[in-house]
RNA sequence: GCGCCGGUAGCUCAGUUGGUUAGAGCGUACGACUGAUAAUCGUAAGGUCGGAGGUUCAAAUCCUCCUCGGCGCACCA
């Protein structure tokens, strides 16, 4: 080794090097579960509160997520942008408690508990309702567990030991109060009207709960006589097409439309150049749409037809036809109504439509629309989608299987339909159509539209109705984005009265006795008994207990029914904000605001909307914020087909919760969002950055006193310069905190770091920092900024990386001051106003344009092999501009742009030297430094007596 | 099918009421340093602003159509 690589060395020891025990590398995935231990063990919670005790309040108010399965990135995101909130609220000076919730009722869980008893060997009908409830509960209870923990796991900070429960007694019992609420303002009603059912479950669906699939659908033609035709029309018949040939046993009427035009055809040949006969025959006569008719005979294989006359509409009006299975099991003898009807078009079918009013919402109306009575619609079709004695020749038949691994698929119900048709010689031809039909969304299998009778809230129209209340409720929340408006009126506006019964074991029962009439029992006496029994026992007193206990003396049990339906789960979830925000002290009512997925627009934010409407007058909260969806990197849907699912847990456990935080944090959440390897590694890189900068603060203030604060008065201006861009940075930050706006604050905070302090300030102190004498004025200001710069970004990052921020807080020198026992018990401190010194940012703006210019040219006899370090060049300004020059003079270029030397000059640049197009005035030369370097700051100066010798200031640092 | 939202450098995002050569950070490449070192600093490349028309003296920004993606609604007799 040379002397005077040792000589270099002994002056190192007189250097103010950074140290800390703050480690550079996070190791996230082993460290933040330590940490939720050690927030947990000293109460963080609890504290959090206590300290919050007599400050305003702010409510978000949780959406329940269903308790059943893992976290997916969704769920993620939504409880990380609510804890961004939250945090960002009680920093801010509110008393932001967070108490989260869980949807437990439902179909969901229901059916996991049935797969369990099925692999038990026990069917449904096998099982005690009230185990079977058991069940559901302990299943429900189960997942609440998990998904608290991995919650937790991602720093939500919230009541998690107290959280809400759709499924508490006290909850179930509230959610009676708020139903029977309803009941005695007479909104809720009996209907009877085709609904969506879907045979596997055995239960109505809401429109939530269906989705739309491909489905492959048997297609007929079928042909009805006419009981008595209208004159011309001997002998002819009118055809419709269905792709549900199993509703035909159900047909009452086809329906005609007015505004189309019909002709008599008839069939001259039929195709014989296939392996079986065309139903169709030579001499058929059949009413068809002329639009549709070629399309007809081409399904029917009839090879050539004339069109014998027009047939106007007017002609079919009253007309009667036999039903195509007339005289099918000594049955099907009514006559069949020719009904006008506005849904009917002429772009596909025959141009007349099949109507069952048992299985179609516009076959339902067009029968009452014709004042037909509503007792001579059939209930052909049985809750388990198999015929009943209504279906005479029918009987049993299923629509879809709905036992086995073959549920949803098609029963023997079209075959054996098509079949009585063939034989009734009604049939004029087949087929098979591929499209989108209703699907349950828990089984995936088809649903089918059946007349059951129903409990519904009545949603109504106009004046005084639910609707109009929701309409104005709307009108007064704010929406985050402004769009979510919109989205929510324009359902609300459409919207039918809210289906509310299902036909299920596991969920809030509907608590009502219905008299001979009908009509439900209003009695407060009784309610308030029936809300006991469900406070005090669950959902199970309703069905446990003898009616007579409910109703008292004043009522006798053989005058009433009890209904056995429960409650829409959607009418649990809306009832949060009753049994939430009012019933408990901590909370109020309505909450400030209501943030979940944009789907959530025809899910929570519309049933809270009809439940706080109904009972209490307006919406349970002021603001609505919503967010996207996760997609892959490429922008598409997560799926398992698609292989291209990440889930939470893979990101905590490589890189930590703090990273899928700032992933969060600095993505647009209110639009759907990206989420893949690169994407993440972006957070990554941010958080390594921004963690050496964190870090290089807590080395550079090891040792640091109050003694050592210097006023800002005293300060050099490049001190008081970055002071202003901390007040700037701050505001902005916080601006955009209070605007849920966090990928604005993120980038603010991220780029201040980086390329103010990081690039700029650090760079330029880092000699001051380590060579200057502790005494000195310039050292004590650097590190009193510093102090001050840490103080604050501890605190802004705390809500987006809680973790490291505890982690940083911890290693917080002792000479800062007091601490509290965790980071999260600070608030964002206020960075005073007199710190703001516009003028002086716009000097130092001006500034480092100039030393843009300066580094430029170092980089040019760089590349030039001319110089390494930047403190082996001396630079040569030139500026063309006095007052420009003027400010130049009025700083330590060499110190700005950290090389030995500068010279500065005013007039015309000489040749050769650097420029930058957006720096028009200065011109740089550099050349290498005159003089030896100093051993110990290392820069090149005439002073220095011999090449590692000291320079006199760093003389005087080592005496 | 209809409605809503969106498509700006490889990635994440800025781009105010339309106005000079469209910005930032990260990443990449190259280079420097070796006293923030699995760090730090510098320089550079990189975009026909999803596409096509149109309005305008002037459009990423306004209009129309198309396309892709997401969400929602609906129909399918």
């Amino acid at each position: 080794m040379a002397d005077d690589q040792r000589s270099k060395n002994d002056y190192k020891d007189t250097l103010f090097l950074p140290a800390t025990d703050f480690p550079m590398r996070g190791g996230l995935p082993k460290k933040e579960p330590q940490m939720i231990t050690r927030w947990d063990e000293m109460g963080l919670y609890a504290m959090l509160r206590a300290d919050a005790k007599d400050r305003e309040k702010f409510v978000l108010h949780d959406g329940p997520p269903y308790a059943n399965g893992h976290l997916h990135m969704g769920t993620a995101l939504n409880k990380t942008i609510k804890d961004l909130i939250v945090r960002t609220r009680q920093m801010a000076g509110f008393d932001a408690n967070y108490v989260p919730g869980w949807d437990c009722h439902g179909l969901p869980i229901e059916w996991k508990v049935e797969e369990a008893f099925r692999g038990k060997g026990r069917k449904k009908g096998d099982v005690p309702p009230s185990e079977f409830r058991e069940e559901c509960r302990a299943y429900a209870a189960k997942w609440i567990d998990i998904q608290r923990t991995e919650f937790k796991r991602l720093g939500i900070e919230g009541d998690w030991w107290n959280p809400y429960k759709t499924m508490d007694f006290t909850t179930e019992a509230a959610i009676v109060r708020e139903f029977l609420t309803f009941v005695e303002k007479g909104l809720v009603y009996r209907g009877s009207k085709p609904i969506m059912w879907s045979p596997v479950e055995q239960t109505a669906l809401a429109e939530a709960e269906i989705e739309y699939h491909d489905h492959q659908s048997t297609t007929i033609w079928v042909k009805f006589p006419f009981v008595q035709a209208p004159e011309g029309l001997e002998g002819a018949q009118v055809v419709i097409w269905t792709t549900t040939p199993w509703t035909i046993p159900a047909n009452r009427a086809v329906c005609y439309g007015e505004g189309i035009s019909y002709g008599l055809y008839e069939v001259e040949s039929v195709r014989q150049d296939l392996e079986f006969a065309p139903f169709a025959a030579p001499g058929d006569r059949l009413i068809l749409a002329d639009s549709l008719a070629e399309e007809v005979f081409g399904a029917a294989f009839v090879d050539t037809f004339k069109r014998i006359e027009d047939v106007p509409a007017t002609k079919l009006s009253g007309a009667k036809l036999k039903h195509p299975l007339n005289g099918h099991a000594d049955s099907y003898d009514f006559d069949v109504h020719m009904l006008s009807g506005d849904h009917v078009t002429d772009d596909a079918g025959t141009g007349f439509v099949h109507t069952a009013p048992s299985h179609g919402q516009e076959d339902y109306f067009a029968w009452l629309g014709a004042g037909l009575p509503l007792d001579a619609i059939p209930y052909t079709v049985g809750p388990d989608g198999a015929y009943t004695d209504e279906a005479p020749g029918f009987e049993g038949r299923q629509v879809f299987r709905t036992e086995g691994k073959k549920a949803g698929k098609d029963g023997d119900a079209n075959p054996e339909v098509i079949k009585a048709l063939v034989e009734k010689g009604s049939l004029l031809a087949r087929g098979r159509l591929k499209h989108s039909y209703p699907h349950s969304w828990r089984s995936k299998a088809p649903v089918l539209f059946r007349n059951t009778p129903q409990w519904f809230i009545r949603v109504g129209q106009g004046e005084g109705s639910l609707r109009e209340t929701a309409l104005k409720a709307i009108d007064e929340t704010t929406f985050y984005p402004p769009s979510g408006v919109n989205r929510l009126r324009g359902m609300v506006e459409q919207r039918p009265d809210w289906l509310v019964s299902r036909q299920r074991a596991w969920g809030v029962p509907i608590t009502l006795f219905v008299d001979k009439s009908g009509e439900p029992l209003v009695d407060e006496a009784v309610n308030k008994r029936i809300y006991d029994a469900v406070a005090e026992k669950g959902a199970d007193a309703w069905f446990d207990t003898p009616d007579a206990e409910f109703l008292g003396d004043k009522y006798d049990p053989a005058d009433f029914e009890k209904v056995t339906d429960i409650l829409d789960v959607w009418f649990d979830s809306g009832c949060t904000h009753a049994f939430t925000l009012e019933d408990r002290d901590d909370l109020q009512w309505p909450a400030d605001l209501y943030m979940e997925g944009s789907d959530q627009h025809r899910g929570w934010f519309q049933s809270s909307l009809l439940e706080g409407c109904g009972t209490r007058g307006r919406a349970p909260y002021k603001a609505i914020f919503t967010h996207g969806f996760v997609l892959d990197d490429k922008g598409l849907k997560m799926s398992k087909s698609l292989g291209n699912v990440m889930l939470p847990e893979q990101v905590t456990q490589k890189f930590g919760a703090d990273i899928l935080r700032i992933w969060v944090a600095s993505s647009d959440v209110q639009e759907d969002i990206r989420v893949g390897d690169e994407i993440l590694g972006s957070a990554v890189d941010a958080y390594r950055k921004l963690r050496n900068t964190l870090r290089y603060l807590l080395s550079g203030l090891d040792g640091y006193t109050e003694e050592e604060r210097v006023d800002v008065a005293d300060m050099p201006e490049l001190e008081r310069y970055i002071l202003h861009r901390l007040h700037e940075v701050n505001e902005k930050i916080r601006a955009s905190f209070d605007a849920y706006n966090f990928k604005a604050a993120w980038r603010a905070l991220s780029e201040f770091a980086i390329q103010d302090l990081s690039a700029f300030y650090f760079d330029i102190r880092k000699d001051c920092l380590y060579c200057d004498a502790p005494s000195s004025l310039k050292r004590r200001a650097n590190r009193t900024v510093m102090a001050i710069l840490l103080d604050h970004l501890v605190r802004l990052l705390a809500p987006v990386c809680p973790f490291t921020a505890e982690e940083v807080y911890d290693h917080f020198p002792a000479g800062l001051g007091e601490k509290k026992p965790s980071v999260h018990l600070l608030q964002f401190a206020d960075v005073p106003g007199s710190y703001r010194d516009e003028a002086l940012a716009e000097r130092w703006q001006k500034l480092r344009g100039i030393r843009r210019v300066i580094t430029g040219a170092i980089e040019e006899k760089r590349n030039e092999k001319l110089i390494g370090a930047s403190l082996e060049a001396a630079s040569g300004v030139v500026i063309d501009d006095p007052a420009l020059a003027d400010l130049a003079a009025s700083v330590d270029l060499a110190e700005l742009s950290i090389t030995s030397q500068a010279t500065l000059a005013n007039g015309q640049a000489p040749d050769g030297a650097h420029r930058l197009p957006d720096q028009p005035n200065v011109a740089v030369s550099i050349s290498k430094a005159a003089g030896e370097k100093c051993g110990r700051c290392w820069r090149v100066l005439p002073d220095v007596p011999e090449d590692g010798a000291l320079c006199g200031r760093c003389a005087d640092a080592t005496k």
